[in-house]
DNA sequence: TTTTTAATTGTAATGGTTCCAGATAAGCGC
DNA sequence: GCGCTTATCTGGAACCATTACAATTAAAAA
């Protein structure tokens, strides 16, 4: 169980960074979020969520998702217009969501390519973050 | 008007070869994106057409733009989970989304770029297409 | 333990987009 | 040019992810 004290452990001092309180609803969908990383919308951790606590609501869900991003836990992914997608994964990585089943996959890159991308940047542009989503298919 | 006629010709040709009709909508919300490249939404393309075409219908906007993305006239830009804009630059490029004002600018990048993010897929993934969302401040 | 107030809950509202059914008009063959 | 077929246009209703709201609950400070 160390390695889930230390996601606790994480989950409570990104939130107390914030001056932002510990509930067992921020915990249990930073648990599902974390136990498999599928990149869910917020509908599916309701669903997922709902098994183990029943009278979570949706609007807690989406409370909840949005307060982890803020903690810097947890990204969102957006697919063209769908439905926000959430990834926990923080290294840099880009995206990749397979047109045919739907499902969406972290692809690493190099360290460079961020680099790159700032070098291409017209003065007086600065940036914060890079989001890259490769359209294509898997398998 | 020579450029307007090539303009045309080419929006001709290209729904041509789809197969589909040359209607003055069409061409009335193509020229609006040719003339102010600025990635309107579908909403700011409808304020615009009907200033010469009052009985023009926000579905109609939105039929025509589907169409002109679907015969590869023009791109479209997804920022975030806001309304979807509308890019008519065909080149390889990335997009700045300025946290300040809203703005969307066009990034160029270098070829090398999409061949990078090529060569870092996994075997089993084809790609179809990039979309490259950098967002920051600008000025 | 009491108090304060942030977080949760269920539901209503919002906004971008799509759907629909009837009216219109491309563009084909004559 | 004239009809005819059917794609396209139109206005309005429907849809769905997300947000706003007001009342209730529960962290956590005192």
């Amino acid at each position: 169980m160390i390695a889930t004290d230390d996601r606790k452990t994480r989950l409570q001092d990104a939130i107390a960074r914030k001056g932002m309180r510990y509930t067992k609803q921020r915990e249990h969908v930073f648990n599902i979020l974390m136990d498999k990383r599928d990149h869910p919308t917020a509908d599916e951790v309701f669903v997922r969520a709902r098994r183990k606590m029943p009278s979570i609501s949706l609007a807690t869900v989406y409370n909840c998702l949005d307060t982890l991003v803020e903690c810097d836990l947890v990204r969102q992914v957006h697919v063209e217009r769908e439905s926000t997608r959430y990834c926990p994964n923080l290294s840099e990585h880009a995206h990749f969501h397979c047109e045919k089943t739907g499902q969406v996959f972290d692809i690493d890159f190099p360290e460079a390519f961020q680099e790159g991308i700032i070098s291409q940047l017209p003065s007086g542009f600065e940036m914060d973050a890079v989001d890259i989503l490769i359209r294509g298919k898997s398998n």
